[in-house]
DNA sequence: GTGTATGCAAATGTTTTGCACGTCC
DNA sequence: GGACGTGCAAAACATTTGCATACAC
């Protein structure tokens, strides 16, 4: 698996186009699970002006390459974010910052999970809300 | 806090009109997260017609007064859920089949959470995806 | 050249909003 | 009566689809 963005798609059999390049220069460069919006707003403002809807197609078929994976906060938008370290995120319910957790769910949880259903788990989603510091007093 | 629909309601100072016990009932009936749609087809069954909109603008109000919470599969539709007893979901990506999950995340890592990030966490949203028994074998 | 990618326009699906009328205390 | 609830219509928003053109290998 290299490390360079071309070869990371080409390595995934995804043709390089310089959009999908772009794409995925945003998601590292936002750092956040973020938006098509976002996405769309680093472009610009890197001077590139693709269509929205090449973003969405290739956002989603980055994610189905598994390349990047879809996070989200319940709030209407779809978020992607690049699949590198397993982690979940901490959102301010009042601001929207978000804080990266590295915690997760047990193993010994999970394996439970199987058992007790008989299903296979492929994947999960866990994401915290509450209030960041600042807004914990000033900031309503 | 009392057990029954109507004074639940009022407890939480929420006009107990018809339309409003009939959503708790289809959500209770349901015993999973619904959808608006699930919701007013539920409805319908038991041969009531409010509009849709009142649907959603009723479960946003219960949502906002504590007595249900939404819950998030991302599939671009919103669901909401009684809250009950606190617990997670395992649902199939092939079929859609739910399974109500018991366990969570330890005490331990929200503590660490809180204290790591500052911040204060009132909530969080933790679901598992997967196949079901029947979905792995032949149910393609 | 051929298959794939993109842009533009239009459609779809979910959720929200405005406003007039109806209902509850 | 006055505040709140509901229905209907329309709007708003995120996302998807159809199709013709442009690009990558």
């Amino acid at each position: 698996m290299s490390t360079n963005p071309h070869n990371l798609l080409t390595d995934h059999h995804i043709r390089p186009t310089q959009h999908r390049l772009n794409i995925l220069a945003a998601l590292t460069g936002l750092d956040k699970p973020a938006t098509v919006d976002q996405v769309q707003s680093w472009l610009h403002a890197h001077r590139y002006h693709p269509d929205q809807v090449t973003i969405y197609r290739n956002l989603e078929l980055l994610a189905a390459k598994g390349l990047i994976h879809q996070v989200d906060f319940s709030d209407g938008k779809a978020r992607y974010e690049l699949n590198n370290t397993h982690h979940h995120h901490l959102v301010c319910r009042n601001c929207g910052q978000i804080e990266p957790v590295f915690g997760c769910v047990s193993k010994s949880l999970l394996t439970k999970i199987e058992a007790d259903s008989g299903f296979t788990v492929t994947s999960h989603h866990l994401e915290f809300f509450g209030l960041c510091q600042h807004c914990q007093s000033g900031g309503k």
